[in-house]
DNA sequence: GCCGTTTTCGGCCCGACTGTTTTCAGTCG
């Protein structure tokens, strides 16, 4: 099946995608819009204007269509949020790549304030309070202005927030340097694209910790075969995306791209290919444990060659063309690169017990969706049709419950009436489609849930998550969230941490207690794709299978175009060592509503 | 700035927590 959902697996919202074109993309209008939205917050703006700069965004992010060309041309009428000052300004930056409004604005304040509303604890209220008063422009000014005591007199400041911001700014700066998945997978794309096609390039490669599926990336390693490496290295300093050269030899380089991220490239040839790819994928202990094993046969690896080490007897060096005939040499499986981490796989791979991982064309639907019912972009029918052209045999819908006010949450009257929508839009599918009504529903102060049992029983599926209370104790946190657990009707636990990638850690949980408690209710655990969150850790995985617990990659959309983040979940699955067997949503539509029900099947029935 | 319409302007998403206050503003979800 879904070939379609492969071919489609481009990010929805990518920061760097002016990687791509030098022209706007409709994620650049949004994020200009955005910005829009701040620089006006900071100025004071009527907050509903504000508001519209927002909503304006995210329609633009979220069009399902080429908004862009639509714009250039003049096409765009009766788009919900996109009244004709969004219209004319959309028209502008489609055809001019800019946007005088912007630009003026955006003189009025230093180029570092957009920073500052990333630290945590600091609003715009703050952040002009701060800027009019006491001239901060920047994380470091602000950073000076909190040290020197001078930000804990302003009024309505105190030691406390200040400490508070304090905190923020380190977080901050820890993973500043930091990438998500969803930001560089267009660049990887572009290099790649580049260097594969270059004719004295045979082989490219992608390495380090992206191959490895890591949640987030430092730098990307890429890596070519050539008999030419000085023109390959010419190539890629010369590629359009390069802001700045850092450094740059016969036969590797080092550039910045667009909001500094570093790609480094490595030029060998053809027969050091497969130890370069090796080595350069890592990880380092995963390097440090085969070399090991490498010398128990008396050969030497390194990233260029795999030799007979000094001074020791040792067998004949059977020869290596790809990375699979080195492992094969060291007597090992091939393990695939996400499993690299020396956490046990090298054994695996010499007891030929490799798990065979998930793989994104294996997924038959999704679970864990909104739509414009709360505060999804799409309508049900959109999220419907996206996911009948994706590929999927059904859809889960998820909105959330009515305490989620924010997001425009549903009360029962509302979910009852969107359950009645569903019920009468499957029997509009000839072809098997199938959507299931759930909730994503709130879990309270108690451990109690947003909507009472008589209302959670009529509900195909129930997604139970955290939303506010971030800071309970550790052991009131965790107690709450095994309450919801304990609950035979949730089917399964929304973002564990609700950790926010290089911004927001996820609240204290002791996440060993609740795999616990998923694994003796049978409650699956979502792996939230979105690139933001990736929650449950891939860390937690392997013990999680082991006790049996199965998860849902869930895309957790808020727009056609966000279900195909499961791309994102799905590596941080087979990161987790899990095979198809362990995702529920890889189950064919005939066997997933049985996985579905299988929790409350195993409730003791009244008088029996 | 958008929407809906009573076609010309009023309404637009609510609640809780935190820290600073002494009755509330800012931030977050």
């Amino acid at each position: 099946m879904p070939s379609s959902l492969k071919a489609h697996c481009l990010p929805a919202c990518t920061d760097l995608r002016e990687v791509h074109t030098p022209r706007m993309t409709a994620a650049d209008a949004a994020d200009v819009f955005e910005k829009i939205a701040l620089l006006l917050e900071i100025k004071g703006e009527n907050p509903f204007k504000i508001r519209a700069y927002r909503t304006g965004a995210e329609v633009v992010e979220g069009y399902a269509g080429d908004i862009m060309r639509l714009a250039a041309e003049n096409q765009l009428g009766g788009i919900k949020g996109i009244g004709e000052a969004l219209r004319d300004k959309l028209h502008e930056m489609a055809t001019t790549g800019r946007l005088g409004f912007f630009e003026e604005l955006k003189a009025e304040f230093p180029p570092g304030i957009f920073e500052l509303f990333h630290i945590q604890g600091l609003g715009p209220k703050g952040i002009k309070q701060l800027h009019d008063e006491l001239g901060v422009g920047s994380v470091a000014d602000l950073k000076r202005a909190i040290e020197s005591g001078a930000a804990a007199q302003l009024a309505g400041f105190g030691e406390k927030k200040a400490a508070k911001i304090l905190e923020g700014i380190a977080f901050r700066a820890e993973h500043v340097s930091e990438y998500r998945q969803d930001q560089v997978m267009p660049v990887v794309e572009a290099v790649l694209g580049a260097l594969r096609a270059h004719p004295a390039v045979s082989r490219a490669e992608i390495c380090g910790s992206y191959r490895r599926g890591k949640e987030v990336v430092h730098d990307l390693d890429f890596l070519a075969a050539t008999k030419k490496p000085g023109e390959v290295i010419d190539a890629f300093v010369a590629l359009p995306l390069v802001e700045t050269v850092i450094a740059k030899g016969g036969t590797k380089a080092s550039v910045r791209v667009a909001h500094g991220l570093q790609c480094d490239l490595r030029a060998v040839e053809s027969g050091e290919f497969p130890f370069a790819l090796n080595y350069f994928t890592g990880s380092k202990e995963h390097n440090v444990a085969l070399r090991q094993r490498a010398l128990t046969f008396g050969w030497s690896l390194n990233e260029y060659a795999l030799s007979h080490a000094e001074g020791r007897k040792g067998k004949a060096i059977p020869p290596v063309h790809d990375e699979a005939d080195l492992y094969r040499a060291l007597g090992l499986d091939w393990p695939d690169p996400e499993l690299r981490e020396n956490t046990g796989e090298i054994e695996a791979a010499g007891r030929g017990e490799l798990p065979r991982l998930v793989l994104l064309e294996n997924l038959r639907g999704v679970f864990h969706n909104h739509t414009t019912a709360s505060d999804g972009r799409a309508t049900l029918e959109e999220m419907a049709a996206a996911a009948q052209e994706l590929g999927l045999q059904y859809l889960g819908i998820a909105d959330h419950s009515r305490s989620s006010f924010q997001a425009n949450g549903l009360d029962a009257t509302r979910l009852k009436k969107q359950i009645k929508q569903i019920r009468g839009l499957n029997e509009t599918f000839d072809d098997g489609f199938r959507i299931f009504a759930g909730s994503e529903v709130d879990i309270l102060k108690d451990g109690a849930l947003d909507f009472g049992d008589e209302v959670l029983a009529q509900l195909d599926y129930v997604v139970a998550s955290v939303h506010n209370l971030f800071n309970l104790p550790e052991a009131e946190q965790t107690k709450r969230i095994i309450k919801a657990i304990e609950n035979p009707h949730v089917t399964m636990l929304g973002h564990v941490t609700g950790r926010l990638l290089c911004q927001r850690p996820g609240y204290a949980v002791n996440i060993a207690d609740i795999i616990d408690a998923a694994a003796e209710t049978g409650t699956i655990i979502e792996i939230n794709a979105s690139p933001w969150r990736l929650d449950m850790d891939w860390r937690w995985w392997k013990l999680a299978k082991e006790r049996g617990v199965k998860t849902s990659i869930n895309p957790d959309a808020h727009s056609v175009h966000g279900l195909k983040d499961v791309v994102f979940g799905v590596r941080i699955a087979r990161k987790g060592w899990l095979t198809r067997k362990d995702v529920i949503n890889c189950l064919p539509l005939g066997e997933v509503e049985t996985a579905l029900r299988a929790k409350l099947a195993r409730q003791p029935r009244d008088g029996a």
